[in-house]
DNA sequence: TTGTAAGCGTTATCAG
DNA sequence: CTGATAACGCTTACAA
């Protein structure tokens, strides 16, 4: 029912291998014949086979993607920066996401073995050796926002330390010293590594680092207000909130608008992400421009990188992450509505 | 360097053909066999190559994935329905977005051609009929939000028409007669049938249609924000518009805001897609809640429906979007902000 | 229950 | 420049 290169080269009066080298544009073959070939091929609708072809050149040009069940802006610019990456490169992408538990994951692993030439992988919930168990196989991969405690894996992660610390520096700068902390999940590395930077730009700055103003989070909007309905009750309340993400911090500056507080006059916050609605929220929220798409992108780089050279250093690659200033902490005069941010999500593609 | 079931096999002192027994499951084979195959594997880290199984069985268990270069909500929406349908019915994704141009697009298609069962299609540019061309083998497809002229292809569109006229409708049953049209881009499907939608419900109401209460937009912010601006030049201004899209919503949100006229009390607008922002903008937006995510699904569902039953019967799916009642029309009365609707889109995954 | 052997559709290695 | 022919790693009659 569907042609294969024996049917073209009997058509073509030619043999399967004079077929081959017009498709894999190896030359070598007379103009003639090369059209005849061609001629036969689409008369018959003929399309190597890919299968085929990767089974004896051992060349997939796939890498395959494994996430866990992420979605909204992370999920999408993340496989927008990955597949630009891997178009330019000339790598199709076999995609798994939607994983969060480990049989899941396991068996989207041994669904890639032999199907992909690398792997790009997301796994807050996996450590790294666990993962090695899971890989048999000697394949390249390059893991994003991943602990990376030992050298087993190249890794990408975004630069959440430094961007965090240089956030609490600048609230630091702006004259704050009671600044809080809204946390992220716990056990989470990116909540982690800014707490962690948080707590290096007050050390920095000489400023002792107070155990009641570290707030407890999940990342969620409800959590950021919860964490300020908390913090209000406290005697010395801070000046400024450093939280873990934007929804949280975007739930704060609810809870405080509702307390009859004044952000940034009464007190200053910050956010992380830079989700497209932190530009629009009111005030406007100062955050930490997070590029996720170049992080899939650098990923990809990285692994095509392993690909072709069989260099077998790894690298840990830290992506940075710069700070937008707005108005919610302070630095900038208020003003009641921030430039057009909405990002145009209908059907319609990108324009 | 990467073992084989030959490897396996020489180690476990059987045949190629019992170890392949072992590893598909076919049974048939002596449970102290079993056991040594299944050791000699997890000594050497064998993994069946799917390649080299899927040339044999013809079968992939992967669906091809195509995509214009669209992004935000929209794009990762639609890849989690579409990837929860896949994994629930156990196949896997060939993804390929970004794309712009013709050219790009058969060459992923071609790159698809041998590894996938079934494709997936979302091209608003192509018609099918230039796909029918590209498509040389007889592959089964399915086209998302496609014009459907023909009867070429199995399709599953979101119903645009039913939804813009309900909507429209809406805005009559509160009273309005003077209803404008924000439009989406030109030759642009959705955009097309959210026009057809608003021009059925003024004439099902017996209101004349008029050409200039239609403005031209492209689906972006600055473009309801500029339709805005336009309409109040007019004497008889409208008492309510219908934008084609949220972001253009907004846009006229905001530029009725800056003109000092009130929402929905001068006012009323509508809004479609649902995107999360509209829930958030004051006053709330009144829209459609598009289900992106399950339209990705019903697209597979019916995919994997073609693939297992060899059914050649093409069906137009169209799947219901439902009206989301706001302030922004009128129809509640206005409270300052929503509840809590901001997604978490941090680094985490979905808690 | 197990082994032998013939493919699946392609590319690669030789000869000619 | 072109054509046999042997792989690639696996499944599957058919035999034993």
């Amino acid at each position: 029912l569907i042609p294969t290169i024996k049917d073209v080269a009997r058509h073509a009066g030619v043999s399967t291998a004079t077929v081959s080298r017009v498709f894999s544009r190896a030359g070598g073959v007379a103009g003639g014949t090369c059209e005849r070939v061609q001629e036969a091929a689409r008369k018959l609708g003929y399309t190597p086979n890919q299968t085929a072809r990767s089974l004896i050149t051992s060349k997939t040009c796939c890498i395959g993607i494994l996430l866990p069940d992420l979605y909204g802006d992370f999920y999408s610019e993340l496989i927008r920066g990955i597949d630009q990456a891997a178009q330019k490169e000339g790598y199709h992408l076999l995609l798994s996401s939607m994983h969060s538990e480990p049989a899941e994951m396991k068996a989207a692993l041994k669904m890639m073995l032999g199907r992909v030439d690398g792997l790009v992988i997301l796994s807050p919930h996996f450590k790294p050796h666990v993962l090695r168990e899971w890989l048999p196989v000697r394949i390249p991969v390059v893991l994003i926002n991943s602990p990376t405690m030992g050298i087993e894996f190249d890794t990408v992660n975004v630069d959440n330390f430094d961007a965090a610390s240089k956030m609490v520096s600048h609230l630091i700068g702006l004259g704050h010293s009671r600044i809080a902390i809204i946390q992220g999940t716990t056990a989470n590395f990116d909540a982690h590594e800014r707490l962690r930077g948080y707590r290096s730009a007050l050390f920095k700055a000489g400023i002792p680092t107070r155990a009641e103003y570290e707030f407890e989070g999940d990342f969620s909007e409800a959590a950021g207000y919860a964490a300020v309905t908390e913090m209000l009750k406290r005697f010395e309340r801070p000046t400024a909130i450093f939280a873990a993400n934007d929804a949280m911090a975007i739930g704060a500056l609810k809870c405080l608008r509702e307390q009859g507080l004044n952000v940034p006059g009464d007190i200053a916050v910050t956010g992380f992400d830079g989700i497209p609605m932190a530009a629009y929220a009111s005030p406007s929220l100062t955050t930490v421009d997070v590029p996720i798409s170049r992080l899939g992108a650098m990923a990809v780089e990285r692994l095509v990188g392993l690909l072709k050279s069989k260099d077998h250093q790894k690298i840990r690659t830290q992506v940075p992450a710069e700070l937008v200033i707005r108005e919610s902490c302070g630095a900038h005069p208020y003003r009641p509505f921030d430039d057009s941010v909405i990002p145009n999500t209908s059907t319609q593609e990108r324009s």
